[in-house]
DNA sequence: TATTGTTATACTCTATAACTATA
DNA sequence: TATAGTTATAGAGTATAACAATA
């Protein structure tokens, strides 16, 4: 049997999941409003800079068959493109086209309005809980 | 223009997105131990009690269809079983089996272990940040 | 008429294994 | 030999439209 040794960070991160399962309906509904589906719209966040496909799989915890599967189809809509590596002749980059940039920029600003029940939380209260996941991701 | 009304909710809803987003290869993983799919968990979870499929689209904020199509899945493997329901003949109520049961409680105990990053936080924060994410989520 | 679940269809996502080209 | 990406294959998830049974 483990002690569970720290009861506190366990009851955070199942509140943190059990947020994330709430607003799931209105993210992928953001999503499906740009005929997006979810691992394209990661692939698009992961391109903040061209990448190669390899790094790409990483990001997106699938299969490098299934970057390719996903370039496919963004390419096909004009939303990447694929470059060589220069410096290495196996690696195939991918890039964010302009459209790629219009379309990851407008969903990306829809998804950052915080969901209705963020009014719960007074301005210090929402200012403490990104002060706290802020150290919890940046460590700082 | 809109104007940022509340830039702290914004800024804390985009660090929950943030922490899920790096957490999704482990949670991937965790979930494909037990072979199953995200949608199969978010099925499974949904079945606290016995409930009609159409509920059951509604959690997973997909179409009908596609319950149909997740629940054939799950009754092959044995985890879900369908029931008709006596107050009304056009519902099929979903039911965990003790398979099912077994296999959420799996899963759920996996998932439910915070990550890694969690040690960045003491005890009091992690205690601070829960109650935030609680009143957020229960109003209390 | 409206609702519940199913079926048919088409498309997207996913991994595995085998392959090509490059390192 | 090892790595990056592709292809073939198989299977899972998804929505739309049409359908049968029930309300």
């Amino acid at each position: 049997m483990a002690m569970d040794a720290h009861p506190q960070a366990r009851a955070a991160w199942q509140a943190v999941m059990e947020l994330l399962a709430r607003e799931r309906p209105r993210i992928l509904a953001i999503q499906a409003e740009h005929d997006l589906r979810p691992p394209q719209v990661f692939a698009l966040n992961a391109l903040d800079e061209p990448a190669p496909m390899g790094r790409i799989a990483e990001a997106l915890a699938c299969d490098r068959s299934t970057v390719t599967w996903i370039t496919d189809r963004l390419e096909v809509r004009g939303l990447v493109r694929r470059l060589p590596d220069p410096h290495d002749r196996r690696v195939t980059l991918l890039e964010l086209t302009a459209e790629g940039r219009r379309v990851r920029s407008a969903v990306e600003r829809k998804l950052a309005v915080p969901p209705p029940v963020f009014e719960r939380l007074s301005d210090e209260e929402a200012e403490q809980l990104r002060a706290l996941l802020g150290k919890l991701l940046h460590d700082r």
